[in-house]
Parts: C-alpha cells; sequence; structure tokens
DNA sequence: CGAGTGACGGACG
DNA sequence: CCGTCCGCCACTC
C-alpha cells in the first residue's frame, strides 16, 4: 500500500479540501469554481485529482463538489457515483435526471456571473 | 526536465 | 443533446 507523501503538496491540497469542506450543507459546488476559491482557476482537473486520492472516510464533503453540468462526475473508481447522489439527497439536495438543480445548489454561483 | 495523466471546462460541429 | 478537440494546471514516473 502506497502512502501518500503529504509534504508541500499537501498544502496545495489542502487549499482545495479548505474551500471544499466549507461547502455549506444542502448547496453544491463544482471543480471550478472550487479551484477558483482555492486560488486554482483553471485547473479544475486538478480538483478531481485532489478527490480522487481521498478516502471515503475523508471528513471533507468531496460528494458537494460536481462537474459544471451538476451531475456527478463518473469516477474510474467504480459505480459508487450513486453513494454520493445519496449523500446529497440526504442534505437536501433533490436530483432531476440525475442531475442537480444547479440555480438553487449551485454554491457561490455569483461567482461565476452566469 | 520531459511525457503522461486526471472525478474538468468550454468551444465547435 | 452528444461526440470531439483543445486548454488549463498540478502531480507522478
Amino acid at each position: 500500500m502506497k502512502v501518500k507523501r503529504q509534504s508541500v503538496n499537501f498544502q496545495k491540497k489542502k487549499a482545495i479540501l479548505d474551500v471544499v469542506g466549507s461547502i455549506p450543507s444542502g448547496f453544491v459546488s463544482t471543480y471550478g469554481i472550487v479551484a477558483s476559491l482555492a486560488n486554482f482557476s483553471g485547473s479544475a482537473r486538478y480538483v478531481g485529482w485532489v478527490l480522487s486520492g481521498l478516502p471515503q472516510d475523508t471528513p471533507i464533503p468531496w460528494h458537494r463538489v460536481i462537474n459544471s453540468k451538476g451531475e456527478i462526475s463518473p469516477r474510474s473508481d467504480g459505480g459508487d457515483h450513486r453513494f454520493q447522489r445519496d449523500l446529497l439527497e440526504a442534505e437536501g439536495i433533490k436530483f432531476c435526471g440525475g442531475r442537480v438543480d444547479m440555480s438553487k445548489y449551485c454554491w457561490k454561483d455569483d461567482l461565476r456571473e452566469i
């Protein structure tokens, strides 16, 4: 089992995790928004990369992070996307056709300015 | 240092 | 709406 080094890179990851952890319950955010708030604007991919390294027992509400389409990103880790949906629904987020109503649950939607 | 990669985003057809 | 391409940044090997 490979133990990821939490050196300086951990600080950068922490920036992402800190933003994700700042997402209020009942709201969702996109990778692009999280990246921007973490000062990583443009690196939406980096956000996904960081979350991909998070364990399921992480204290970070990674499930509140979805893609710009308002749906859960299909990770190659497995079909746990259903588990993520369950967590969001538990917070009061409704799914419409497998998608989230971004117009209501998009956190910091004002940041994007539509 | 170079090449490959990633749970993305936006533009285009 | 869907498939495809490019770009963007940081990380790993």
